[in-house]
This record gives C-alpha cells, structure tokens and sequence, in this order.
DNA sequence: TTGTATGCGTTATCAT
DNA sequence: ATGATAACGCATACAA
C-alpha cells in the first residue's frame, strides 16, 4: 500500500458525484434496518472493461507513471469515478513488496506519556507518506507476541518498540537482525546494537537526587520499575549517585497500584519506627506509581510534602493537575516518538536494517508543589 | 490476514531454534555497526522445493485444512524451522478477501477518555481474532481521510469511527453504506441509522442540572461543544431542562485551550458586572475544557467551588487527580469502545453491512470538590 | 495422501 | 500510445 492508494483517486471525483456512490454502492440495501450482503468491489479489471482499454492502461491513468492519451484518461477517469472504484491495497502491497505502514509498540496508550510519543512517532510516519499501527500490549506478552507477528507476516514494514517486557527480549533479538526495527524510550538488555531514541534517563534520577538532597533529605524511598529494564536502573542509578543518602530500593511495575502497595506495605511494616515511612522522601521511577504512592500516603493521613515529599517520573498530563502538583522529571516523550520513527523510516525506505545508533534526549527536572525540606 | 497467521506457525520452533534464526537470516550483516541490505524472505515455494513436496501440502501442513502424511508434515516442519519461514499476511489477505484487521478511528489520542475506549475496543477485536489499527486524527480533516482511505482501499475490514469533526459527515454516509463501520461515543447528525453505541450523554447533561440546581445555583454558564455533534447538543439540552434557571452557552471545540479562551474572555468582557462572571457555576461540555476554564478562573484571582463551581465531563484520569477534584460524569468509556466493536465485527464476520442499532450506555455522575453552593 | 492449475488485484516488463 | 503477459505469495477446486 503506497502512500497515493489512501486519497490520490479521490480527486478523481469518487466523492465529487454524490449520485456515483449510490447508484454503484458496494452494498446492496435490503431497506430501512435490515442487514445487507456485501457485493465485490469493483477491480482494475472491471474499470478497464467498462472504459474499453486494459488494465494497464487504468492502471497508468491512476498513477501517472506513463503518459496516456487525454481523451482515452477521461473516459478512464469516468468509469473509475462511476463504479467508484479504488484500487486494492493488498494487492498493490504484494506487488510493491511493502505497505508503506509501521507498527509502533506501546504497553499502554492510557499513559500520556506514551500518547505523546506515540503523536511524535505519527506526525514522522505521515511525513514521509506512511501510516502507523498503534499497537497497545496492555504489558501482555501474548498481545506483544501477537503485533510482532505483523512484521514477521510482513504487514507492515517495521516497527518502533517502545514497550519494555522483559521477557520478550530473545524474541525482539531475533527478529532486529531481519526487519526494521527501532527502540524507543526504552534499551533493552544486550540490544545495545540498534537504533535507539531515548531520554537521558540517568541525568533524570541525578536531578532529582541532587534536588532532594539540596532540600535537605538524607533517606529515601525509591519505587524502581522492573529491574530487567535499562530505563529503571538508568534512573535508579543517576539518583543514588546524586542524593548520596541512605536508599531504600522497592521494586514495582511502573503501574500505579503497584505504587500503592508498596508504600502501603512499607506504612504497615512500620519501617523501623513508629508504623511510619522511616524516610522523608519518595521517588518513584514513573509518575503513575507516584499517584499510587501519594494515595498511599493520603490514606495514612500523611501529607505531602510536609509529612513526606514525592517526586514522579515523566510528566504525564495528571502530573501538574494532581494535588499536590507533582514534582517530576519532563520527558521529551513527542521528540522521542519522532526521532525513534523517523530513524527508523530512513533505513525501511531504503530496505535496509538499521545499523546502531543512539540518541539521547534532554529531559527537565519539573520542580512543584510534591517536594520541600524534611520536616525536622 | 488472518489471526492464526500472528503466530500460529511459531510452535513450530521458529523461536525455539536460535541457531536456524543467526544462519537463515532474512538480511545479510556486514558487521557490526553497518547497514544491512534486505533478502528475500522464504516463501511457501522455497519451503516447497526444500522439503521435496508441493506448495500445496505446505500450505495444508500448516493449515491443517486437510490431513497430510505425519512423515511428510515433520519434514515439512522441520524446514519451515530451518528457512525461518513466516507466510506473507498480505497475500493470503488477499486470497482470503479479508484482512481481519479493523480500525478505530479517535480525534485525540492522548485523551484518556478514547484511550479508555480503544481499550475496550481492542479487547473486543482480540476476542474474535481480529487486530485492532488505531487512528489518530488530531481532528485533522486529512488524516480522517487518509486512515478513511484505509478501508475504502480494503487494508481494513471495518471501521469504529468515534472522531467528530464534522466535515467529515458527508464522507462517512457515502461509506457507511458500502463498508462496516460503526459509530462509537458520537452519533452524527443525519446518520442515525447506523451501528451506534453511546453514553447517554442526556441523562449526564441531567445529572450535572440537577446536581447544580440542588445545590442552589441559579445561573451558569455553559461551555458546550460542537454544535454538529449530537453528544454535545445532548448534554446541554439535559442540563438546560433540568437545570431550570439562567444559562449562558457558549460554543467550544472539546480542547483545553477553547475553554481557558471563553471563560478568560468572558472575564475580561466582565459580564455585566464587576470584571466577574456573572455566574455561579460553569459546566463544561468535556473534562479538558473544565480544566481550561479552572486555569482561567485561577489566573483571574477566582477559587473553586468557593467562588464558582466547575462540573466536566467524561471523567478523564486527571479529573480525579486536579486541584480542586473535578466533579464530573463518568462515561463508560471502555464499554462503549467494547460495544461499538463487538457490534461491528458481528457483522464484519459474516460480510455484511451493519443494520440500524443502537445501544445506550448509562452514565454517573461524580460529585467531588469543584462544586459547592453559590456564595451568597 | 499428494499434486496441478487457477485465481485473488495489482504493477512491471516487454512488446507492438 | 497501448496491450498482453508474467509475477508478487498464497489458498483452494479439482485430479489423481
């Protein structure tokens, strides 16, 4: 499927004659309410008939790729107007040898930061005349499973993983040395090798360690995403080093009820004192288990941030909106989708596979109203 | 395209064999760091030739459509494994005349109101096999077009369209005779007999009347949407009638920014009085024009609920999480998105045009701190 | 149990 | 300027 085959023959007055699409409608009405059976559409084969020329003739007509006589075009341009005929993707794909559309590979689109990324990788797909499969794993490895079966059946051209499965990794492995493929947000594990566009994950943590420390914080919570990911050692990493305090490292999922679990479960423990957090500071490695956290708190009838300061990670749309407003790290998530998608469309036009390269975006410590010095 | 052909054939070791995958590779490496040039993938032909059997009997072992020799079939097997084979999605698509793809056509995305929906789309498509192509518009007309161009091109087999820009009506009845589409959250005006599963936006334009009017609010203003769009006209002529005191309506666009713009301006205007309002309460016709309405009260030196009571709609996540909580009505997002699709696909399955249906989804109202009575 | 021939709808190649 | 034919990769009707 070219990038023509989605409009280009619509200038050509299928939808400027009303009248057309009635008469010849692909469907036959069977009256108000009632089902209708689909009837074939009209084929290449059926415009040239009824024009009188080939295939190869209407086929020229539509595309402009040889010279036809004007007269003979009209009358082309008539019977294709007429039977309201738009030439088959599929069937054009097989001959072309590619789509002309890429998968992107989100883990869950209800996260705005993926939605920005995802609007990034889109405006860079449509640019270059591609159309772009959202792909949502809802962090199932089935489904995962399932959208890289499109790009092994070749139904798309490539793909722009930003998910982070862990234990899809042997799989992505296998198929980056075959098909396009390019990592977005996310490395994974000994996939160094590839084309990846990601934020500068460690700087984040190092801002946010150099920021709780500068207020004057000394112990912290800090809810990890899932260890397996490149992402959450990177953050967990640059905030160690930067807060220089004592840390206590939970590990979570990178959804909210898994924020609220954990801190629930560390109140309830009591930590070592008297069923408090035994820290002045909670950083949570993504915004989402932030929120978990902060209701967590709330239930425990601590505030933030007098009682405990809260950091996020991402700047998800909520985050400002949250009461307190969420101190958190900016991720370039729209820049990140379209670096990884247009890096990735330079090497599928050219039917090549990618070779390595890595670029890291700035992120931007988001200073609100979740963090201020400990209270004593 | 067919949902066996995601991954049925990987069973068969095509991942279980690492050492098939380095050696048989689709494209040639030319080290590390370099680009690579694409290969031909193996075709059923090349399976064919390689296990000493016809095309036929390749197609049929990994079918299953009829029985083959166990002997044979293992061979066969054993070189699918070896070659990494993957059938062309595109070609039995196209022999099949049908993809069993749909898509699901959303004005914005990074909405957690349509992300909720395309969940419950999603779900519903997987549940018969079907994959799911989300489509962003951005409420741009072209790309509505483009991603329309998918199904008249038959790329898809079926639409669930819950955009709603209106210059897109027109279009929309030309195909909704000819192709299976649905319509999810919106009814358009002039297509009522269509495949329709909404929230009942009425009863939600009610509940916010009545919420108000209890409260002793006697005059508010109202940002609705559209015009074009029923859901809109819907919620107002609810909150109008059961509201049963002053209401000033002004027109909207569902985005953030157009409701900053009408309140501020309606501040700045003054109302008739003191550069105030004029108005003890603002609904707005969506959760994001509530937000924008609540950063324009903020800027003008005006607290809510105290001095103004803001209601939305939709019951976005950020609702729940916003400084003051967003009082709201929770559509069921999710289910509608679930019942629009399942609907089509009913249909999609048998190749047939949907009939006239329609399925209206209850809605609630969630009373949180934006609303309180009027001040004096 | 297996193979041959044909068709799906298009575009490219080679003629005329 | 136009047409006939092959090819894309697969599945199926028909034969054997």
């Amino acid at each position: 499927m070219t990038h023509e085959s989605y409009g280009a023959y619509e200038s050509h007055g299928a939808y400027e004659s009303r009248g057309a699409y009635e008469s010849q409608g692909a469907y036959e009405s069977h009256g108000p309410g009632r089902r209708a059976a689909v009837r074939r559409p009209a084929s290449i084969k059926d415009v040239a008939a009824a024009a009188g020329v080939s295939a190869t003739t209407v086929s020229h007509v539509l595309s402009g790729n040889r010279p036809v006589n004007e007269q003979t075009a009209a009358r082309v341009r008539s019977v294709v107007n007429r039977l309201g005929y738009v030439p088959a993707s599929l069937a054009r794909s097989l001959q072309a040898g590619s789509t002309s559309v890429i998968g992107l590979l989100i883990p869950d689109i209800s996260n705005t930061f993926f939605a920005e990324l995802a609007k990034g990788a889109e405006d860079a797909a449509h640019d270059l005349g591609y159309g772009l499969i959202l792909c949502n794993t809802e962090f199932d490895a089935d489904r995962e499973d399932r959208y890289l079966g499109m790009i092994r059946s070749r139904f798309i051209d490539g793909m722009v993983y930003a998910s982070g499965s862990p234990p899809s990794r042997r799989r992505l492995e296998a198929l980056m040395g075959k098909f396009p493929i390019a990592l977005a947000d996310e490395e994974v594990e000994g996939l160094e090798r590839a084309l990846i566009a990601t934020a500068d994950h460690e700087a984040g943590g190092r801002l946010v360690g150099e920021h709780l420390r500068a207020l004057g914080h000394r112990r912290a919570l800090m809810l990890t995403g899932p260890r397996a990911l490149r992402s959450s050692v990177a953050r967990a990493n640059g905030f160690v080093r930067a807060f220089q305090g004592e840390v206590v490292e939970c590990v979570g999922d990178f959804k909210e009820a898994s924020g609220y679990r954990l801190v629930a479960e560390r109140l309830k423990e009591g930590g070592s004192k008297e069923g408090g957090l035994d820290c002045t500071a909670v950083f949570a490695a993504n915004d989402l288990m932030a929120f978990g956290a902060l209701t967590a708190l709330r239930e425990a009838g601590l505030s933030v941030p007098q009682d405990v300061s809260v950091v996020g990670f991402d700047d998800i749309r909520a985050a400002s909106l949250a009461h307190p407003p969420l101190t958190t790290v900016h991720q370039p998530a729209y820049d990140v989708g379209r670096t990884a998608t247009a890096q990735l469309l330079q090497y599928v036009t050219r039917g090549e596979v990618p070779p390595a390269s890595r670029h890291t975006l700035p992120v931007e410590l988001k200073v609100r109203g979740s963090t201020a010095p400990p209270a004593r």
